[in-house]
DNA sequence: TCTGGGGTCCTAGGACCC
DNA sequence: TCTGGGGTCCTAGGACCC
């Protein structure tokens, strides 16, 4: 039987959400209307675009570009600080929405969630149908927009949701493939990033229809698995379920751009102190335990240097972690300026799935200060307990809760 | 590029085992 | 050692997504 798939993307997310935020707190103004855009802080090197509005999008303006060519595009472009609370927010009432159609829901990212209506269609309407309810809904009772691509797969669904926006649906089905989507550029075909792309084109590969007539053979020869899966993407296949439980992540990472390059360990050491403590915080908070430790550096050049180790036994002491993290930053720091600096615990396992007689007693007293702060972050919030050696830490760096 | 931050997955090469 | 072949595990790096 053929899978009844919806996916749903809201309509420049961050932006919309927070026009609606504004409209909710009295603004008179909706930035949807304007030319605008959602941006980091420049004075912190985050200076790059998030969201823009259709307007900003007209001039030019591109999603992960720096804000500097953005303003240069468009004399008055408004800007505005991204706040993921409220994301998360908006985010939310849309699933809880979504919700009353069907449990099989995906959270594919903060603003898109696939839905599998299979089993759900309710009596008297068709897949089409209850895409377009879903679509009114969502802007009459939540304030923003959607698109939904409608079809009998998921990359099918996801590649429908991407035609013309905003507040459309569309559906694409297998007989409306080589109409709607072989005459797209290649780049459009979900997973062809930047990278493979001048291979296509050295291939003479053009179009999704290009990549869909070539032989599967041989694209799988050059390009391995990957080659098999985007020739598979390219002719409308795809036989992936919808994940609608929830799955425990696989690694924890948090990583800042500092204000201005570091030269010195002992500085860099300081940032990820505080970058250790809340990659454990939320590793305790999922109750999983890490196996390996990754650090990862950006030079001024932006060539990325990382490297990882196994521990002895899984973990989320925050200690242990920190340890073995700041001996992989002394095997990784070569001298050079420093962008970046990252934390990432890896090879998460559930907490309950290994013995913890043996790590329980070896660091009984490291565990429980761990839990002591832990509660006092969740009673007062994260950012108000902070141990004693982050106050060191540049006063011009703005850490994430 | 004046180029963020959170993830997942894959691959190549080396170490080590029998 | 002028050293085979297959398997597993580990690390570094890179591609892609939003």
């Amino acid at each position: 039987m053929k899978k009844q798939i919806l996916h749903v993307d809201v309509n420049n997310a961050f932006l919309s959400w927070t026009a609606v935020e504004m409209l909710k707190d009295g603004s008179k103004l909706d930035i949807r209307t304007i030319p605008a855009i959602i941006g980091g802080d420049e004075a912190q090197r985050k200076g790059v675009v998030l969201a823009k509005s259709n307007l900003a999008k007209q001039v030019g303006i591109q999603t992960g570009e720096p804000i500097y060519f953005a303003r240069k595009k468009c004399k008055n472009l408004q800007i505005y600080q991204s706040n993921f609370s409220i994301y998360k927010k908006y985010s939310n009432d849309l699933y809880n929405l979504l919700q009353e159609y069907t449990e099989k829901i995906e959270r594919f990212s903060i603003d898109e969630c696939f839905m599998d209506m299979t089993e759900y269609l309710p009596k008297g309407k068709n897949l089409l149908q209850v895409a377009y309810e879903i679509s009114k809904r969502v802007k009459e009772e939540l304030g923003f927009t959607v698109n939904i691509g409608v079809a009998h797969n998921k990359l099918l669904a996801k590649m429908a949701s991407d035609f013309e926006k905003p507040n459309k649906v569309h559906t694409l089905y297998e007989e409306e493939i080589e109409r709607k989507m072989w005459n797209l550029p290649v780049s459009e075909l979900f997973m062809v990033g930047r990278k493979s792309l001048p291979k296509f084109e050295k291939m003479g590969i053009k179009t999704i229809k290009d990549l869909a007539k070539k032989e599967q053979s041989q694209m799988i020869k050059i390009f391995g698995k990957y080659g098999k899966m985007i020739w598979e993407y390219a002719n409308g296949i795809d036989d992936s379920e919808v994940v609608y439980e929830e799955e425990k992540p696989k690694c924890i990472g948090n990583s800042i751009t500092l204000p201005y390059d570091y030269n010195n360990l002992e500085k860099i050491e300081e940032v990820l102190v505080a970058l250790v403590e809340q990659v454990t915080y939320r590793l305790r908070n999922s109750n999983m335990l890490a196996q390996v430790v990754n650090v990862q550096l950006k030079t001024n050049e932006f060539k990325i240097y990382s490297h990882q180790r196994k521990l002895m036994q899984p973990t989320d002491n925050t200690k242990i972690i920190l340890e073995e993290a700041k001996k992989l930053i002394y095997e990784t720091y070569n001298k050079t300026p420093i962008r970046l600096i990252g934390v990432r615990v890896d090879k998460l396992c559930e907490k309950n799935e290994i013995q913890l007689s043996l790590f329980d007693t070896t660091c009984e007293k490291q565990t429980k200060i761990d839990k002591v702060i832990d509660n006092l972050k969740g009673k007062y919030g994260y950012d108000k307990i902070t141990r004693a050696s982050k106050m060191n830490v540049d006063k011009n760096i703005k850490f994430k809760d």
